[in-house]
DNA sequence: TAGTGGTCTAGACCACTTT
DNA sequence: AAGTGGTCTAGACCACTAC
């Protein structure tokens, strides 16, 4: 990354500086390298620190840095392929789960969740939190709504509400022969809480997969799941893996 | 009593901010309404102009709002859902496919694309460009890469490259019986080309849906696929539409 | 031409981690 | 204490759109 200069060109200077910094990385680094700290870096391409903080940002976006705040940007790993698959069985709580139950309580779900459900607007429904990780990094929260009717079998209230009572609604819900789901992804910010269980800061990008579980030709389960967008690739087809793109696309010359 | 850390630390301004805003935008604000100018609302607030954009840049990730460069700041619609979905058979081509194909060539792909095909590293493959439109908007480009042995009954170069050879190649490539497909969801940002078509500017996110194509056991055909992270969310399910979510996520309490 | 959002600067201070 | 990235400021100018 020897270059001190930035030659003018009609693009944006930290769009050109992104690119810059795109090519040195494929270069002239190695994953989990550290970076120069931002003030020399700005210094060495005779931008602001500002500026030179917006090409950071884009290329912390795709997946290309990591940055931590009182440690320094490192050069981030390639982006980690988490299934979200539709024709597996991974139904909530199935033998091959890679969700962890931490929580569970009922309460009344957001109107949203509630219309989704079918449920009366103030009507309380099992609200389970899991946690998702891999590689022993978290990679997603997600918040499982689960009418009552859905598990009318669930023993009463002698079990706590908690981890074992989480487990307890995961068990019954998978007695309920869900037959079919459909998910939808888009991009979201995190909130503060999800941001601290995802060690990320208030605002970073997510991608907010939500699911309708459906049993009987009914909506028997809705699930919210929050994924880090910048270390997760999310994965939907029934085999393997696709590892491709790096970076903006750009046309076939 | 000692110090306490209650509240540990005050909320970043533009967060809180665009708390506010978020607020003010469902009470106050109905769908193409356009917002008071940067300076305005900067002033109004009491905060630097940068603030103030910090957390126009978190609504606008979130689909809350639409900037345009010259116009002004509006609020958005809610999101189009668009079908990315496993099961239907909407192999490249198909009768009800959304793409409308613009443009192909004959050019050696990226070397990530190339190790995916299976294809030697600089063997020419039929580069198709394609761009979806939805409500009369683009929601998405795409470049689909189909080797040369995907479809052999492909009549030579006497059909010029461009849109007829476009519409060739799919329907070569869709007599080959394709059997199956997986596909991944990532975050990126738009590059130079891809922004005009998109009609955004360099750097916006995009969803980035990269789709394997299987045919009698062989990678077919490979498309990356860039939709605007904005407007779109990408349903996947085989049946209908799930809407929910608006905003980061919160505990239930 | 006037008004909008987009880019850029040169600072300052804060929150956090490591030494 | 030193060093890092995160936040914030108060300006300036540019690119684009509409009138």
């Amino acid at each position: 990354m020897g270059t001190t200069q930035l030659e003018p060109v009609p693009e944006p200077k930290y769009w050109h500086l992104r690119t810059v910094l795109s090519e040195a990385l494929d270069s002239e680094f190695s994953v989990g390298e550290i970076l120069p700290n931002e003030r020399d870096l700005a210094a060495r391409f005779g931008v602001a620190r500002a500026t030179l903080r917006q090409a950071l940002e884009q290329l912390e976006l795709e997946g290309r840095l990591q940055r931590r705040r009182g440690v320094g940007t490192t050069v981030a790993p390639p982006r980690v392929g988490v299934a979200v698959g539709t024709a597996q069985h991974t139904w909530p709580g199935a033998a091959d789960d890679a969700w962890e139950p931490t929580d569970c309580e009922l309460a009344a779900p957001p109107a949203a969740v509630a219309g989704a459900l079918g449920t009366a607007r103030d009507e309380p429904v099992h609200t389970v939190r899991r946690s998702r990780v891999t590689h022993g990094q978290p990679v997603a929260a997600e918040l499982l709504y689960v009418p009552p009717s859905s598990v009318p079998d669930l023993t009463a209230i002698d079990t706590p509400s908690g981890t074992a009572r989480a487990r307890a609604v995961l068990r019954e819900l998978q007695r309920g022969e869900l037959e079919r789901r459909d998910s939808a992804v888009e991009l979201g910010s995190v909130g503060a809480e999800d941001a601290k269980e995802l060690d990320r800061l208030p605002g970073a990008p997510v991608l907010v997969v939500t699911t309708r579980y459906l049993a009987r030709g009914r909506t028997a389960a809705l699930s919210v799941a929050t994924y880090r967008a910048d270390t997760c690739r999310l994965t939907f087809g029934d085999s393997g893996d696709v590892e491709i793109h790096h970076g903006p696309q750009s046309r076939a010359s």
